[in-house]
DNA sequence: GCGCTCCAAATTGTCAACACTTTGACGCGC
DNA sequence: GCGCGTCAAAGTGTTGACAATTTGGAGCGC
């Protein structure tokens, strides 16, 4: 295992990598908020250093779709739409979709004797309506699908993705969504990797994202209604 | 039409996203080529600023995938290999095929007009063996396809993919492919589209984009035999 | 000639300071 | 009290300088 000391970090990373990677998880543990403006002297006096790493940090960033910048106004954390929802959970399906199809086309015994181990705990915490054990497991089930399916490229963008989603406001319904059809619909993907079916494993994986975009946007659309009642 | 005068460009636009377009020029127009090493002294001198802005660019374009970096030897353009060729053509594929079935879906009537048009002036072109006309014709239908299907996110990252695909360093052989065959696809995009049928249309995406990838890695393979022999 | 060490030039990483823009509030006229 | 011009404070955009690292070659021993 690699050694995690600050000297061997900045060994091989710059400052503003580390510090890209201290904002990032400033925004998506929530601490900035989506619609907050970040205050480049602010994060400097935090961090120690000087703003020219933080602007250079905060450029990544930006590429990352995570912050978006107007000039001699500065940074500030994306709010993204309904609308924008929408759009980024087609693309992600689209990218899983792609992960299941060339998983049925390459998958190993052991991916799938892996999958298998993820169905059958994931299965087990449904049934004791253990929540916190489910999600950590479900992330990584997701997770292992995109490193395994022999695509860097296709694993990076997805991950790119999902942590764009996390900059909605209503966030917390993101893991809504019942337990039971969820596992359904991974079972059916991993029969359809088993039974070595692009097709049919490309679908199973596609309307599982759509399913899960569907079942958000009708609670969304729900506490709307809630709201302006 | 917005003004380009330089004063108006700097009053919305910073300095190093000017920059970063000027770079993105040098390496997509082959000026700085896919693995050299890019020098901040020297594009300071040459647009007349100071490090700092260009600096940021560079971590702009690295996030697009244009350039990597390394610490304490500086940035270098990418150079990607054939096997990213071949991950890129998949998630191309992916995107492209996700447009094609959001246009059968949602596409207006003038909408099928203009693909009607593109068909019309490529196939003319193609007959024609005029590939001067042929490959800006085509690379606007590609975009059109893209700007039509209602999703911008999507939009950009195709836009983004493809233009990753130009650091391949056998780039001229990707416009190569038989001109009749692609527009024989093109045809059935456009039928599939206008027949509302979103699967078929997905499928006649995807297959023309990963046509497209086995055309070109055929050549590529037929060059390296031709050079290892 | 080959390899090694050491040094200087070139280049990157970081910082502190300056110029310009935005912002919010104060005071003034009405 | 309300609107408006003015101004200071805060913050961003950009710069030049300094510290640290890499790189290429000269010089030396073998």
């Amino acid at each position: 295992m690699a050694s995690f000391e600050p000297i061997d970090i900045l060994r091989t990373q710059s400052l503003s990598s580390v510090l890209e990677g201290e904002i990032e998880r400033l925004i998506l543990s929530g601490e900035i908020a989506p619609g907050d403006k970040i205050n480049e002297n602010q994060l400097a006096l935090r961090f120690g250093t000087s703003r020219g790493p933080i602007r250079e940090a905060l450029r990544s960033l930006e590429g990352a779709g995570l912050v978006e910048t107007i000039r001699n106004r500065g940074a500030f954390v994306c709010s993204i739409s309904v609308e924008s929802v929408r759009e980024i959970y087609e693309v992600r399906a689209a990218l899983f979709a792609l992960a299941g199809r060339l998983l049925a086309e390459r998958a190993t015994r052991e991916v799938l004797a892996t999958l298998d181990d993820f169905i059958t705990q994931m299965e087990q915490a449904a049934q004791a309506h253990d929540f916190d054990s489910y999600y950590p497991l479900n992330i990584d089930f997701h997770a292992f699908i995109l490193s395994a399916c022999g695509n860097a490229t296709l694993a990076q963008q997805y991950r790119a993705f999902v942590q764009r989603l996390t900059l909605f406001r209503a966030r917390s319904l993101i893991q809504g969504g019942g337990l039971n059809v969820s596992n359904r619909e991974h079972r059916e993907m991993v029969e359809a990797i088993r039974a070595r079916d692009p097709d049919w494993a490309h679908e199973a994986h596609w309307r599982h994202v759509i399913n899960a975009r569907n079942r958000l946007l009708a609670v969304v659309r729900e506490q709307q209604n809630a709201t302006s009642a």
